[in-house]
Formats: C-alpha cells, sequence, structure tokens
DNA sequence: TTCTTTATTTCCAATTTGTAAAAGAGTTGG
DNA sequence: CCAACTCTTTTACAAATTGGAAATAAAGAA
C-alpha cells in the first residue's frame, strides 16, 4: 500500500509541526495548511486520504470549511477528524452533523490522535479498487470518461447513475443491499432514504435496458452474470 | 434477522413518544427511560443494540451516564448517539470523546434519525462472518448471490426459502427443531407459528426435490447427509 | 382403529419494489 | 444575477411478490 495522505489543518504552527512529526514517524506523509481557506485548496489539490480540522481558526473555521469540502465531489467521501479545544464551550456542536467523523479534544496525546487516525482510516478503508473500464456483456463502462458504450452507442449517465451502475457492475453477480450501495455510492456521511437506490436503478434501466440489473426481493440488487 | 432493540433515554416525554413511534414503524423494539439512572439500569438488564441518549437531563446527565456505561463490560461496546438541543451551546463537546458515536441535534428530522441510526448500527455490526458459499451434495448454494445451483441449473429462491435452505444446509446432518428454525432464520422475536416452516420446507423440495431435506417425525428437520 | 404429526393447498395480508411526479440542489450560459 | 436546465432526492401510489394462517389430506405411531 502506499503512503496514506493526511491534511492537518490547524493555525497554531506548533502544534502542526509536533503533529506533524508524529504522523511522519507513523509512516504518513503529511500535508499543513494553517486556516480554512488554505485547507480547503490543499485538499482540492491533494485529495488527501484523511483531514485533520481544527474547529477554531481565524478567517475561516473547520466548521465553515467542512461544509464547503461536503460539497465538494472528490472531498464528499473524505474522512474528517475535528479538533477542538476542550474548553470551546461556545463551539457549534454540530460538526459531526455537518459531516465529521470524529472529534479529538486539545490538548492532545498523540497516541490517541494517531490510534484515532487509524481507526477512522481503518473504517472508510474500501481497499476494494477496481479499474476504471470495465466490460460486461455489451456494456463498456468507463470510468475515466464517465461513459457507458453499448454496440456502439454512446450512453452518457449523470454521475449518481454511472457510479452505482459502475458499483454493481464491478461486483458482478453479488447481491447487494440498499444500504451497502449507500455506502459505497454514496459515501459513509450521506444520509438519504434508501428508496433512492431504486430510484437510480429506474433510470439505468430505462436508459440501457433492464436485463442488466436484476431485482433480488427482500434482499437488493444485482448485476446479472 | 431478528429486531433490533434500540433504548431511548430523554427526560421529555413527548420527544420520548415521537421517537418511539417513529423506530417501530422502521421495525426497531423501543425501549424507553426518562434519564440518566433508568437509561443505565435498562441497559444493563436489556443490552440493547444501540442508545439514543439525551445529554441534557435532570438527575444525571447523559455525559454522566455515558461515562458509566462505557465501565461496564456489557454495555462498553454498544453504540451511543447524542441527543442535543441546537441552542445547547454549553454542553460539554467532549461527549465523543467520552464514547459516543454520533451527534444529532434537536429539533429532530425523524428521517435523518432513522438513517444515522441505521449507518451506526450498520458501522457496529460484526455479525457477518460465515462462509457465503456452500457445497452439498449436487448443491451450490451462494449467499452472495442469493442463487443455488442444481446440476447447472440456477434457482433463485425467495428470501425465506432460500435462508432456511442456506441455514439447515450449513448444519448438515443435524436435525434442528421448527422453534430453532424459527429463531435462527425467522429472528429471535418474530412470532409466526411454526407450521410455517413445513410450508418453506415444502416449497424447497418442491423446486429441488424432496431428497435433500429430511423429515424426523416428531423432532424436526435436517439436511440429508 | 385412533390419535398425533406432517404434507399440501389455498387464500389473504404484509412487504417490497416499480413508477411517476414533484420538490430541491446545483450548474450553466446569457 | 437570473433563468433555464439537469441531476438528485423525496414522496405517494400502484403493482408484484412473498410470507403466513388455516383448512384439509395424508402418513405414521400407538
Amino acid at each position: 500500500m502506499s503512503k496514506q495522505t493526511i491534511l492537518v489543518v490547524d493555525d497554531e504552527r506548533d502544534l502542526l509541526d509536533l503533529i506533524e512529526y508524529n504522523l511522519k514517524k507513523e509512516g504518513f506523509k503529511v500535508l499543513k495548511a494553517e486556516n480554512g481557506e488554505e485547507g480547503i485548496s490543499k485538499a482540492k489539490e491533494h485529495k488527501p486520504d484523511l483531514i485533520l480540522l481544527d474547529i477554531m481558526m481565524p478567517k475561516m473555521d473547520g466548521l465553515e470549511a467542512v461544509e464547503i469540502m461536503r460539497k465538494d465531489e472528490d472531498l464528499k467521501k473524505t474522512p474528517i477528524i475535528f479538533l477542538t479545544a476542550r474548553s470551546d464551550e461556545k463551539t457549534e456542536i454540530d460538526g459531526l452533523n455537518k459531516g465529521g467523523d470524529d472529534y479529538i479534544t486539545k490538548p492532545i496525546s498523540t497516541t490517541k490522535l494517531v490510534s484515532r487516525i487509524k481507526a477512522v482510516l481503518r473504517r472508510f478503508d474500501d481497499s476494494e479498487q477496481t479499474a476504471n473500464k470495465l466490460e460486461v456483456h455489451d456494456l463498456q463502462i468507463d470510468k475515466d470518461r464517465y461513459i457507458v458504450l453499448q454496440e456502439g452507442n454512446e450512453f452518457q449517465l449523470p454521475r449518481k447513475e454511472f457510479e452505482l451502475l459502475f458499483f454493481l457492475a464491478s461486483r458482478k453477480g453479488k447481491v447487494l443491499d440498499r444500504q451497502t450501495l449507500l455506502n459505497k455510492v454514496w459515501g459513509d456521511n450521506i444520509y438519504v432514504v434508501d428508496r433512492t437506490v431504486d430510484v437510480h436503478v429506474r433510470k439505468i434501466r430505462e436508459k440501457l435496458g433492464d436485463h442488466y440489473i436484476e431485482t433480488v426481493k427482500g434482499v437488493g440488487y444485482r448485476f446479472k452474470e
């Protein structure tokens, strides 16, 4: 496995360095940013595996930053751990509602920090990497171009439909329940009703025909083998 | 799968009832408590699958309660979701450090509440550890695909029939009485008459032939060895 | 035979999915 | 910045399937 990258966003430079030192010792690649804006731009640029985000910062605070990140397609699924001073009694609590995945209070025990990071990364690790091009039945699904070819015809599916199709097709034959699909395709911290999956399945069927995705009643959906 | 139990601890009786109503509608079993003490004792007694815990309560508040629960062997690993009023700016943030697993602010959208609960439960569900493929006699039973293969022919059994067959086959040779089958296949707190098993056995025999499942009169059924 | 247990059928209820339509978000181009 | 689009999500209702209870028949044991 290649080195995992962690972006640390905090306005205290000393703390930033301390964290960097400890994470590097653990074999992570570390990026630093000193405020929300810088954090966002570095996040977009480097797509880190995890973001450590201070809540209290000048310019743009952590909560604002999260809201923006969660709207970004690429960052939507990136796990975020908040850092917060224990005495921040006024800090908004709903950081987790806004899309954080864990919470760590300062002062920080570096041991704890590392183990929390590893725990969160583990939770988000979907090791199941697949190639970017799939050929199944008479379909060619190209994730680089977000395009589906069916007997020479080119379909440009909307993002969610495409990703759902891609995920199902990459696990051909396996029945996947709605919750799994939501977690894997939509992301772990996105909460939508599971019937949303049905609607997308229907739209895919509408465009490509209904012989690719099979319904397994009471269980979920399966890409035909 | 059997019904999952959720313990809701909150001092506002109206809210308690509202949550109960919505969770029951979703098929959860619901326990209620109106303060921390009651919450702890009910938690110890019933070992719920998840606890929804209000932070602000008279007598013993949610954070105190969590601390105690986390010291209890049985409750240590039970996921906890905190409920908190949006305006509780003074509420201690470190609930999550003390062992909370998610945070929900009031006023509560019941749709969101339910999906968060399901997400957390899912994260904590480590039950899926059994092999998913069985080969017995001339049958291949594949739980990933929810498919049974018999000499090249593919059967797509309805869920209950499939699960019953899978369960029996995975305990080849062992006689299982109806009640056991009901508990294991239907779920612990589902109450149906035990003749239901007979009907499903018959349907399986109808499709795959009656030489797989043997009747042991007065006792139950056995998958042929 | 008679009593008990299981097999089988049938019917209805409950659950699950399909479908359409509307509301909500986000984008794009003028 | 607005208007028009497209995409996403929710909601409501229809359609399809599954699951369960009851009734009757058949089989086995005493």
